[in-house]
DNA sequence: AGTGTCACGTTATTTTGTTACACGATTGCG
DNA sequence: CGCAATCGTGTAACAAAATAACGTGACACT
């Protein structure tokens, strides 16, 4: 097994289970949201599902949404660069997009470097409606 | 005077103390501290904040960092495109630094139009070490 | 046995943000 | 004028999000 790429036989019990849900979700859940899902498979506070985010995101299985205060599956688990992805967050229907466009990674990296910046993680939401919300 | 452009003659009391605490500052500051540093001047509850927030926001005055749960003083109020501009933040000293770069906005919209997405607000937030701090 | 590490569990606390309700000032309008 | 509508304000209570502090058990390694 690489030791870098995580997959879901890696996670202990507590990380598999948040994987779980926010898997199984079309769309971002919040830590508490997770925490009451979980309620059944013995989960009492917030910070059994904090510490098992903590990790999920350290392995780049799982995405935060800093404007939404929430967390996502990511969508191709084993791509190196999660540190720029980019969100498409539907206003109507919650959905998020994840976008993962070479072109605007290089820019916001020289971005930085051209302002003498060591970026180190780069955190790009787009807001707006989706052409499906839209489209109805 | 200009309808859509807001200067600090059209705040209000509470406006005008919000935006004189965030000017003052140096760096981003989160609700609360404002609200610690305006006990003084009456003073008492959050959503004072918070209200004022809002509108400042909303005047372009004022941007809200999503991943400090912070607001900063914007550096170029008056300019239009105030739905896609980038900030550095420096891990180290907390400073912020605003950039404008309309490359950036374009490729941006230009995602966001191949998706189909109606582009509303983007928020992008650098995260890494300034150059500043490097050096030291 | 001793040590270090790691995940886990629990309680309490802090930080951040919102809901609900009421009051006063202003504006617009019949 | 009188009256509704709007807007900013004030206060209290509350909900949501995140962390601090402390302790336990499992495992590996010496």
């Amino acid at each position: 097994m690489n030791e870098h790429v995580h997959t879901t036989q890696d996670l202990t019990k507590n990380q598999s289970l948040v994987m779980g849900a926010l898997s199984r979700s079309d769309g971002p859940l919040s830590a508490y949201t997770i925490l009451d899902q979980l309620r059944d498979d013995g989960f009492r506070a917030p910070l059994q599902v904090y510490r098992a985010l903590d990790k999920l995101v350290e392995f780049g299985l799982v995405h935060r949404l800093e404007s939404l205060n929430a967390f996502v599956a990511c969508r191709h688990p084993g791509c190196d660069d999660h540190e720029t992805v980019a969100f498409m967050i539907c206003e109507t229907c919650g959905q998020v997009n994840e976008i993962s466009d070479n072109t605007l990674a290089k820019q916001l990296k020289r971005l930085a470097t051209d302002a003498g910046f060591a970026l180190k993680k780069s955190t790009v939401e787009l807001r707006g409606i989706c052409s499906a919300c839209a489209a109805a």
